[in-house]
DNA sequence: TCGCCCCTCTTGAACGATCCAAAAGAAGTA
DNA sequence: TACTTCTTTTGGATCGTTCAAGAGGGGCGA
């Protein structure tokens, strides 16, 4: 059994003490090059590698990020999360950080998560998916300090925010989110190109911040071609038979839409049953060309199906995510204010990204 | 801000030395009741929470495992271990343990990354997903004293293991696995007690241990049924395109089947497309009874098209893989072999359980 | 030559838990 | 009373790292 490689090993054989060794690594730039380079030999040559726990207790950073994994809510759509989680193990690993994964039944429970793990890890930070309006998580974590992100914005009113007082304005923390309204928008401006005027939308109910957003991404683009959106949009909780009942009703009207634009890939899965397809002449529809149908997240039924579909992209949500986090971690301790030193692709201030989505066009639109 | 609470500040309290709230915590039998319950009323005065670092320094112990989240291969089967995912961190937490996730692009990569996370992290335990015919990973970690579980079999040649030597007799790994062979075995009687005769199986390529379980699985049934398998089977790598391609061609036999299993939901999804749907007359085919399609995995695509698949259950088998480990971990050390103390409830050894899968009935079969 | 500063490196202590050996206390026995 | 035995508690050492402070040597100006 091969000795434990320890700072103290690395010394020994480089002949200098422990804290040069420990000067290599966290800042290079004080030791003699020389010394260094006998140094990094040694660390090499024996395989050494720095105990986490042990540096833990003493800086009290443990280099470790906590994402909740959720129970697979909706059938469908619980890939994204799967590849968000994916896209951010990598980017942490590149970061020099790891994944430490907890589940919540409900964001009451969730916050008693956090307590019990920064109370046992002394982890570093926290990614949060999904946001909600006034989200009392955020809150929570804002209050007692604790770095995070959060894949998707803050919903609150800004108006209400603000009013809390002058000096008492909680500053935004840093986010990383999808332009909705845009993909929706991209996947509207196309079916307008292809000639389509009557265009419908299935989304959900109203006060969810992640579904108006979305929904005004279609509102807003037929209003710009000068069409009048009224009346051609349902509403519906996110799943299949409620997609198809939607776009149902949504056809029954005296002038059906010829496309509908959904939500999420559920609802568009159900729409596309409600819909006569193209070789589908025995449904007793007359020979019109059949109605397009998108949904949105791109999900792998989309894939499988042929369904039109907006694409986030997940991989650099997360790596966007890593990279805020370890802004507040690196840079934060050290001085400068969150975010001061990056400079945002798609920025909506400092620490704040929006990414915009793409549109996979398949057969279905 | 509150004063950190460390063990000394709970001692303090409660009027005892440190060690005697460390045994409380560790041994409290030991301890006398009186003082037992004075320590342990300071502990939820304070809310005090044992450091995890300090703890593992001394011990050497992390209660971390680590599992790999892999790129989402096939779009369609993704989901599996993203359920398996949360089963795992839902029972980690349980038995206290939690769950670190890693990337690896391939078994090579993977096996420098668990060097890595041991030399870094202390993690005490692995499980690997998916295994692979004399599968390095596993020797790797046996090797070195690493405790791991395998979802999936070791499907390794058992007389080409045993050769190697009387006492130098490998001792095969825990392990956790779904019976595939059942699975299918459970899809193909049942379209036989619905009066199918001619049902064909499109799998994966000979070789893949998952593969030629379950194509067994549907072998086997068939024969006992006094049928004959023979040529109706085709094999093709998973995905929804082969799968289609691999269901024309089993089709266009002279005598086609009436009925396809599937080993995967992709392969079953294309081969949807591939046969004459219920309302499809105008597909060309005649008017008999369409052809039933089965999958495995009963992903979320399954779920929405509404296609009969064999579901795994995996929170259990998560929940197996960590009573596992569970016993290596905390059973181990202080005596007992790796298993002794547990009774399986389908056991295939000790250590080792192989789960039933359940067939889920929809419409398309 | 002296004093001062800078650069490089070393030394001792600390983080918070557990392990170990031994002391203190209670009870039984000669 | 003195001794043994058993239970319960105590203080010190320890894990591997980083922080704080200091030591040694060379250069430079007074």
């Amino acid at each position: 059994m091969a000795e434990k490689v320890t700072i103290a090993t690395v010394a020994r054989r480089a002949r200098v003490s422990r804290q040069t060794v420990s000067n290599v690594l966290n800042a290079p730039h004080i030791v003699r090059e020389e010394t260094r380079e006998r140094v990094r030999e040694a660390i090499s040559a024996l395989g050494y590698r720095a105990n986490q726990a042990a540096r833990q207790m003493r800086t009290g950073r443990s280099r470790l990020i906590a994402v909740r994994i959720e129970p697979t809510r909706d059938g469908v759509n619980g890939s994204v999360l799967d590849r968000f989680l994916h896209g951010l193990t990598e980017a942490a690993e590149a970061a020099g950080y790891r994944v430490m994964l907890y589940t919540a039944p409900d964001s009451r429970s969730e916050i008693g998560a956090y307590d019990s793990l920064l109370g046992a890890y002394d982890l570093d930070a926290f990614v949060l998916t999904g946001t909600e309006h006034d989200d009392a998580r955020a809150a929570w974590l804002t209050e007692r300090n604790v770095p995070f992100v959060t894949f998707g914005r803050p919903w609150d009113d800004p108006a209400q925010t603000r009013s809390l007082g002058r000096a008492a304005v909680p500053s935004p923390h840093p986010w990383v989110d999808v332009n909705g309204a845009d993909g929706v928008a991209q996947a509207t401006r196309r079916l307008l190109d292809t000639g389509h005027r009557r265009i419908g939308f299935v989304g959900w109910p109203t006060g969810s911040g992640v579904g108006d957003d979305r929904r005004s991404g279609w509102a807003d683009t037929l209003r710009s071609a000068g069409l009048d959106p009224t009346g051609l949009d349902r509403a519906a909780p996110d799943g299949f038979a409620q997609g198809e009942a939607a776009a149902r009703d949504l056809l029954a009207g005296a002038e059906p839409p010829t496309a509908i634009v959904c939500a999420s890939d559920s609802l568009a899965l159900g729409a596309l049953q409600a819909v006569p397809g193209p070789g589908d002449s025995a449904a007793g529809s007359d020979h019109r060309s059949p109605v397009a149908v998108t949904g949105f997240d791109d999900t792998p039924v989309a894939q499988a199906i042929g369904l039109t579909s907006v694409s986030q992209p997940l991989a650099q949500a997360a790596a966007c995510c890593v990279d805020l986090l370890a802004d507040v971690l690196d840079g934060g301790r050290r001085g400068g204010p969150v975010g001061s030193r990056r400079s945002d692709p798609a920025a909506g201030g400092p620490g704040q990204v929006l990414l915009r989505p793409s549109l996979v066009v398949r057969q279905s639109g």
